[in-house]
DNA sequence: ACCATTGTTGATCGTGCGATCAACAAGAGA
DNA sequence: TCTCTTGTTGATCGCACGATCAACAATGGT
C-alpha cells in the first residue's frame, strides 16, 4: 500500500511547472476563493514542496492578483463572445443582463466580492481589479453606444449608464451569493429597470419565453 | 518620559469593560475592516491584555458577528427613523436611494462587502449578515407597498422588487467602494431605474434640486 | 484590618502563514 | 559514462493568530 506519499515530483521545463502552478491556483480559487490560495495549498495540489511555488512566483501577492485576472478575464471574454453573435444592440444587451443573473456563475462572483475586500490590502490586486471593471464597463458602453446609433435606446451618457448597470448586476450576483431563494426572476426585473435607465421600449428587453 | 507603557488597566465592571470591548470592535472594524478584529488588535485599543478580550467573548466568531450586526443595524434604524419623518411613500423611495448612495457610509459598505466574504466561512456571521439583509429588504418592502396603496407605485410583487432595489444599491454601493471615481449622478440613473421597476411616473424620484 | 471575590495578566501551546536557501538529484550534453 | 546545469526539496526563520490557564492584585464586604 503505497496510496498516494508520493516520494518526488518529476522533473518538468519551467513553463509546464509554472503553467501547472497557475492552473491550481485558479482551480482553488474557483473552489475555495482567493484566500485559500497559500504557498502549501498551491503546492499541495501540484503535488510539489511549497518552495517550488515560491520560485516559480515573487510573492503571493502576485499568484492572488493574476489568477483573479485570469479567472475574470475570461469570463468577460466568454461573454463578450456571445454578444458579438447577436445582430440588435437590444437582443445583446437582454443577453448581457439574462446571462449574468442566471447564478451559473457564482463562483466568479464570490471572487469578485473577496477581491473587492482584499484589494484594500493588495495594492497589485486592487489594480486588477479596477483593470477587469474597466473591461466590463466597456462591454456595457459599447452596446449602449450601439443603440443609441441605432435608435433604440436614448441615453445622453453612455459611460455613466454602462457603469449603473454594472453596478446594478454585482450587486444582484453578490445578494445571489447570500440569499439564493428569495427571488427568481430577477432578470425581467432588471430588464424593465434598465430599459427605464437606456430610454428602450417598454418591454423590449425582457427576455422572451424561450422562443 | 513614561509615554504610554500604562502598568496596568483599571479594574473595572464586566458590564463596563465588555461595552469596552464592543466599543473598540466597533471602531476597529469600521477603520480596518473585520478582519482585524483579532484578539490582540481589540485588546491593545481597549488597553488590556488579550486573554481579557477573550474572557468577554466566547470566541472571536461571535466578536466579529455581533459587531457586524451592531454596525449595520444602526444604519438601517438611522434611515428608517429618516424614512418615517416623510409624508409621500415616492419621497420616501427617494430618500432612500439618495442616502445610500451619498458615498456618505462608505465604511459601512466594505464591512457588507466583507461580511459577505467572510461569511463563508463563519457561520455566525453568515447567519447575521441573511437577518440584516432581510431587515433593509423590509425597510423597501414597505415603502413600495405604502406606494402600491396611495397609488404612486404599480408593483405586483413587492416582496421581489424591494430585494431588487436592495441588490441594486449594494452593488452601486460595493462599486463606489473601489472606483469611487467616473459617475457622479449615481441617484439620480438609479431613480430612472427605480421608477421604471416601481411603475412610478417618470420623474417623480427624481431628486429635486435642493428645495 | 482582614479576607474572599473576581477582574486581570502574560506566558504558553499549537497552528498556519510567506519567505529563504543550502543541499540534493534528475537529465541533457559532452 | 561522466559532468554540469538546473528543477526541486524540506528544514528553518519570524511572525500573527485563537485559545487556555495558573498566578496575580484590586476591591468591597465584614
Amino acid at each position: 500500500m503505497s496510496s498516494t506519499p508520493q516520494k518526488r515530483a518529476v522533473r518538468k521545463s519551467p513553463a509546464e511547472r509554472a503553467a501547472e502552478i497557475t492552473e491550481a491556483a485558479r482551480e482553488i480559487a474557483l473552489e475555495t476563493g482567493l484566500t485559500a490560495l497559500t504557498l502549501r495549498n498551491v503546492a499541495a495540489r501540484v503535488g510539489v514542496a511549497s518552495g517550488l511555488v515560491a520560485h516559480y512566483q515573487p510573492n503571493m501577492e502576485a499568484l492572488v492578483s493574476s489568477t483573479f485576472a485570469t479567472i475574470v478575464a475570461a469570463e468577460t471574454q466568454e461573454i463578450a463572445g456571445l454578444l458579438s453573435q447577436l445582430p440588435t444592440p437590444s437582443e445583446r444587451l437582454s443577453l448581457l443582463v439574462d446571462t449574468l443573473l442566471d447564478n451559473s456563475r457564482l463562483d466568479v462572483t464570490a471572487i469578485w466580492v473577496e477581491a473587492w475586500t482584499l484589494g484594500r490590502r493588495n495594492e497589485a490586486l486592487a489594480a486588477s481589479v479596477r483593470e477587469q471593471m474597466d473591461a466590463w464597463q466597456k462591454v456595457f458602453q459599447g452596446v449602449v453606444e450601439d443603440g443609441n446609433a441605432t435608435g433604440a435606446f436614448n441615453v445622453s451618457d453612455a459611460a455613466a449608464v454602462a457603469w449603473q448597470i454594472l453596478g446594478m448586476v454585482d450587486g444582484l450576483n453578490a445578494q445571489a451569493l447570500v440569499r439564493w431563494d428569495g427571488v427568481n426572476d430577477r432578470g425581467s426585473h432588471l430588464a424593465r429597470a434598465v430599459e427605464g435607465m437606456v430610454g428602450a421600449a417598454p418591454g423590449s428587453l425582457v427576455a422572451k419565453p424561450a422562443q
